[in-house]
DNA sequence: GACAAGCTTGACAGTGACTGACAGGTTCGG
DNA sequence: CCGAACCTGTCAGTCACTGTCAAGCTTGTC
């Protein structure tokens, strides 16, 4: 139980900390808050802050919650023969688990889609967790017995181009002032394209 | 004729900077590679140095002259009744004027690909240069008569899986020691994907 | 209940990217 | 040839981030 209990506080520790430093990117702004500002607003040392975050980015983008390993984890559990793209959509149910907190979502993308440093260290997180993607599929191709050719940039492909429809729908949701579901303009951004079969 | 002359002076200490700046970036590596060293291989100072760059990120990823300006001329030269897959593909034929110094260009996508801060940057500057191809694509429709409706996800969709294609198709080149064309590899990757009609 | 091991924390010092301000020198246009 | 515009080095400062160390608290063990 000892180990679960650390976890435990750490998580929360760590919950406490990102809470206190959104209200305050909220309030003075991404760039105008430092780390002494939010180690203040929570009663700790500068150093321990980082205990808990390795960046000041991680801090927004780790709000986010793109689970790697749960969208991993659906990934694993589609059927192997379903089309790439399906399975794609599919994962990406796992991001729009925002549902009950849509407000603070589109609070967070608005944040993150217009502060630079932000939008860079978001994309790149997205950019490693494609490679785990593609990883993933290949390994299920390869399974379900008609593995890709050694050098095929279709899973690659098919990959980045789901997320680019992914970033183009969080653009686009956001821009059309979150009217309708965000479920709804991931499919519509989908749809635009067809795999060749 | 004077302010021709002081452009060029500076494009040139750019580009001495720059160069000197890739020498110590592939011999010790980028995190290792401060700006001091920098200024020093070229005899200024650190202030100066950032006098011609904004960040450290811009002396590699500049170096990739992703002319945005040459990107949007290429796209507004366009037929403007071409499918918009055909001609973001075409956009990208300025990416891949690199044919005359494939090593160099290989050198530093790979540095991008495995230093996270550049990689980061680099996918930001893509994201940036998406935005303003949207803004040709929709002016485009327009004036070609047929005007995407107003939260239409569709042309930021194409654009980001293109963009997707784009990275996907710059990791398979280097993952396949660049064997075959660049170009080629582009076009299979876009070839992964059709745009519905 | 004492004791050793392990985790966490604050304090301190240091690096490195980046910025603002100022002063001296060079170049440019008239 | 003179003032304006530009470039440069120097200095000082901010801020993200890291290593180190000693002190305190937790936990498992006898």
């Amino acid at each position: 139980m000892s180990e679960n209990l650390r976890e435990r506080t750490r998580r929360a520790v760590q919950r406490e900390i990102g809470d206190a430093a959104l209200t305050l990117f909220a309030e003075r702004g991404y760039d105008a808050t430092t780390i002494d500002d939010i180690a203040a607003a929570v009663g700790m040392s500068q150093r321990s802050v980082f205990r808990y975050f390795a960046t000041k980015e991680e801090i927004v983008v780790g709000k986010l919650e793109l689970a790697v390993d749960d969208m991993l984890d659906v990934l694993r559990r589609r059927p192997p023969g379903e089309p790439v793209w399906t399975s794609l959509r599919r994962v990406f149910d796992v991001v729009d688990h925002y549902g009950d907190q849509q407000e603070l979502s589109a609070l967070i993308h608005r944040m993150v889609f217009d502060t630079p440093a932000l939008s860079a260290a978001y994309l790149h997180r997205l950019q490693l967790m494609q490679e785990a993607v593609v990883a993933v599929l290949v390994e299920r191709a390869a399974k379900a017995g008609n593995p890709y050719p050694a050098d095929d940039p279709t899973p690659r492909a098919l990959t980045a181009s789901a997320f680019g429809c992914l970033v183009a729908a969080q653009h686009s949701w956001l821009a059309s002032s979150t009217q309708g579901t965000f479920a709804n303009a991931l499919d519509r951004a989908m749809a635009t394209l067809i795999p060749r079969a």
